[in-house]
DNA sequence: AGCGCTCCCGTGAACGTTCACGGGAGCGCT
DNA sequence: AGCGCTCCCGTGAACGTTCACGGGAGCGCT
């Protein structure tokens, strides 16, 4: 036998172990799979067979024939934010109870990323879990009537279930806390998600009304430390009169301890900051993050939930959506 | 068709669109897959009738006639420590350069369930990428023949590939930098893998025996910033000379300089720290944490390479084994 | 009219495994 | 001897898709 040069190598099938070994594929079968109805020698002459000869089963024919695994897509823009790892974390855990798989895709929080994602992700997943920027009707074109879990956004249609976080007493609370603290100018880092202001802007911004305060001491913020540190020093560069600030989330938020720190104004003395999420990070840093803070294991854990729902064909109604409450964990740095 | 109670509802395949859609099979995967030779008003009525139907393609047999789908186990401990998630994010990219999927495993550090996973992987990737504390032996009966990368630990036989840390002169630089600035009583909060001290402590020892200094000062850390107060309040309350400690990672670091902090004791100045892993979490504290730094991303990304060179044939030796340095990065707390 | 070409569409085979079923060999018992 | 049972093992079919190939219809050109 000549090797054609360049000819990639065929696949070592169950049928070279069956003849390498003088018996049926069948026989094979039962010895790699620990099926009774084979003779002890014979399942031994067979594993050492496919051990020489290097043999694998094909994943993609064991799973055509018996229909029992379950893949879901995780589609996360970050894995380096805690955030995003701390719900990953709760679905992968919820997954792992119910003997499903999950493969990860990070989208490094870019547009062309995502849709990159969701082309692949179709012919590669049963079903997807995701924290999505697109449009519902491109989201809709890409995953074709497979059922999606939206992650920390309200969907609009009754095309996909969501997960959404109730932050809005707890916003309410914050601002009320940093009120009775003596607080009245009371800074907004946001951070903008598809070109326009979050939901959570929203809140703050009802909240400070309701207390008859400026609620338009708001920057932009990138979601990482750094841009967190950097919208503090634009904030307090154009409006110094501020001495306390409400941020999109925790990672803005510590970016912007650290930032305060470094301008010399001591937290929460000099600026009281509270944070959005309630990650573990906030107890790590110095003073420890007062935050609107959820359960975000559990926020993971209900989006496969809602799948395991959305499969069993109950489909999804207005009323089908989830809920994880926010609410105000008060440390050192408020 | 009456439904009988209990039956699962058989699966919608192609045929049955091609039925409903008054075509051939052919003529529905040539509609599905963007392919030429249809006529428009044909796809059209293909499309309809499949998304009538919900038809979603089975991956299983779309992955058997087509071999080009590549999928890998990433399989790590815990997505709750940003070192592992660093690693991962690393990997992913990677990964996603070359087309090729991640099913993410996280084990909780704990025995049974990395077991359970090594059982479930085998089946379901086509190679596997991990952190795994069970001997090689075990490792080898699960995975039997597939192409495994460990990271982060010396393969002993040559049947597995490894990326590994090399830290020794990282540790020796912190150590001599240590004594540079007038400690003489250094000590080192470790983390025991399975039961034994870690690399790093013999590491740590040697130096502190260069410069002639006690290296018996140590004390055993969980993998947790909690882990970590605790460990160092242990070696204070029985060592409280102590002056400096380097700790088995940034993790335990960061819990080392909180508790510091709780006990009264200025970082630097009452005690230093040095961690390991260089974190971006490092930065995020205060003060920022000295650490003998790699990179972590690197570290992820060298696995995939490393499992591509595998798996067009290579095969593995010892000269294959990449390596990652880890060097000292001096900041605020030591 | 005949030829070639383009545009569509369909049929058999193949991918690699497990399931369902059949059946032979050997043994013990009546 | 005949029967039933257990222990093994093998063959056809099926899972649901894409590939390779064949071929009809229609059109333009000579």
């Amino acid at each position: 036998m000549v090797s054609t040069p360049g000819a990639e190598p065929r696949r070592i099938t169950i049928n070279d172990v069956a003849r390498s070994a003088g018996v049926s594929r069948q026989t094979v079968s039962r010895a790699l799979n620990d099926k009774g109805e084979i003779d002890g020698d014979t399942k031994q002459r067979v594993l050492d067979a496919a051990r020489a000869l290097g043999y694998r089963p094909s994943r993609f024919a064991r799973g055509l024939v018996r229909q029992d695994t379950m893949t879901i897509g995780l589609v996360i823009p970050d894995l380096l934010n805690p955030f995003f790892t701390e719900v990953a974390a709760g679905a992968l855990e919820a997954a792992r109870s119910r003997g499903w798989h999950v493969v990860v895709y990070a989208t490094a929080d870019r547009a062309d990323e995502e849709r990159d994602t969701l082309q692949v992700i179709t012919s590669q997943v049963d079903a997807v879990i995701g924290y999505f920027s697109c449009s519902e009707s491109e989201l809709e074109s890409y995953t074709r009537g497979m059922p999606v879990v939206l992650i920390g956004r309200e969907g609009r249609s009754t095309r996909f279930s969501s997960i959404r976080i109730d932050g809005e007493q707890g916003v309410r609370a914050a601002v009320a806390h940093l009120v009775a603290e003596g607080h009245n100018r009371i800074g907004m880092l946001d951070h903008r998600t598809r070109a326009e202001p979050s939901i959570r802007h929203d809140w703050f911004t009802a909240a400070a009304r309701e207390h008859g305060i400026d609620a338009g001491l708001v920057v932009d913020a990138d979601q990482t430390a750094d841009g967190g540190g950097t919208a503090l020093r634009t904030l307090l560069a154009a409006r110094p009169e501020v001495t306390a600030v409400f941020t999109f989330n925790d990672i803005i938020a510590v970016g912007a301890l650290r930032e305060a720190r470094r301008l010399g104004r001591s937290v929460p003395r000099d600026l009281a900051v509270i944070g959005f999420d309630g990650l573990q990070l906030g107890a790590l840093v110095e003073p420890p993050l007062s935050s609107v803070a959820l359960d975000t294991r559990k926020l993971g854990a209900l989006a496969i939930e809602q799948l395991a729902r959305l499969l069993s064909g109950l489909g999804t109604s207005e009323a089908d959506d989830l809920i994880v409450h926010a609410e105000l964990h008060l440390s050192g740095s408020a």
